[in-house]
DNA sequence: TAGGAGTCTTGCCATAGGGCAAGAAATGGA
DNA sequence: TCCATTTCTTGCCCTATGGCAAGACTCCTA
């Protein structure tokens, strides 16, 4: 196991026994992906779904006027899946494409149900990891309602900090729901703040 | 199993074994919930989720001023739950209440891991149920950045017809993110373009 | 190292939706 | 069946955000 150590935290071998992780990480495949490079397109089916090691990525769906908007960000640490996709088995309404080079660690679904039906702990574990995004969906769902831009904007860079290092401003503000033009005189507000 | 139609459509003998039946049907608990009831309230720990059979079911979060915000709806079949306070054990940030009288399916927290963890047609169906809310979530949070609200309010009105006699014009509002006065207008331009 | 493509800022004006308050309509008890 | 309460509508004006376009800035890349 000492030869994969980030799955090693990804699997605490406080969750998982010893014979379980040996089924379990040598499933996992080490995979690179190049600035922009796509992970998933729309109309695919997801097959794969990816921790990342390192790297930056985002996700977007195209709305019917042909505009693009931001529906995630992930870090490092973070789990890259098209829930519906995966596990409904059809096509993918997003695009998931790498924003910088990333090194990432991919499942397949075939290896994942295997993995899901006879191991306990790797299932617990999943549903966490679905529920705690539908919760932050639903966070960042209900924010949309009560909150103000700006607080939306504030709240996004301190828990993605990342995100201003790596992403266009026009991508962050699809991801808020307002334009490229509001968030500049956002900003420029905030930074008068000080 | 004829004695629990309802559930028998619910759990389709295509897709469990007639043993598996045996064993799931008999857990759920037929509950009664008059109008203005709350099934989960916030603050506590979800320990049970519903099927419907009869009637209409709201749930709603506080803002931080104080108001509510509707969160969802459900009818006729769907399944009401908390989904990171029933997985995750951890108070509710949301109240569930019924909006008329109701008959429900219920299923505590303890039940439903053994079934869980012992039956893989069982998991296969919760995790597609879930995975489902959570597609529905998405496509929500993307129109309510991409859609105008008449549109999100049509939208909304096909897929829950029931929702014009059972909930009000604020509490629907709320749903679509924006305000009863703002809604009672979109209302009217409806009507006018009749 | 200059040109060009993308990105960000800024000004001008337009518009969807909000806040408030008054009145109208519906609903629900007693 | 009548009153009280809640819900819905409407008018007035306001604010946040959008649409567009020009200019500034950045950063590839030939």
């Amino acid at each position: 196991m000492t030869d994969k150590p980030f799955l090693n935290q990804v699997f605490s071998p406080s969750r998982f026994t010893k014979e379980e992780l040996e089924k379990i990480l040598p499933k996992y495949e080490q995979v690179y992906f190049t600035k922009n490079q796509f992970l998933l397109t729309e109309g695919k089916t997801a097959n794969h779904y990816w921790f990342i090691e390192s790297g930056f990525i985002r996700s977007y769906a195209i709305d019917t006027e042909g505009n693009d908007v931001s529906t995630n960000f992930y870090a490092v640490g973070d789990t890259v899946i098209d829930w519906p996709s995966f596990f409904l088995r059809k096509p993918s309404r997003e695009n998931i494409q790498a924003l910088t080079d990333c090194v990432c660690w991919q499942l397949d679904f075939d290896t994942f149900q295997s993995l899901f039906h006879s191991i306990e702990a790797f299932r617990e574990q999943g549903r966490t990891t679905l529920v705690g995004s539908y919760f932050a969906l639903k966070n960042h769902s209900i924010s949309m309602i009560t909150d103000p831009a700006k607080d939306r904007y504030k709240k996004l860079v301190s828990e993605k900090p990342e995100i201003l290092q790596n992403v266009s401003l026009k991508q962050i503000a699809t991801f808020l729901g307002i334009t490229d033009t509001s968030l500049s005189r956002i900003r420029k507000e905030i930074a008068n703040e000080i």
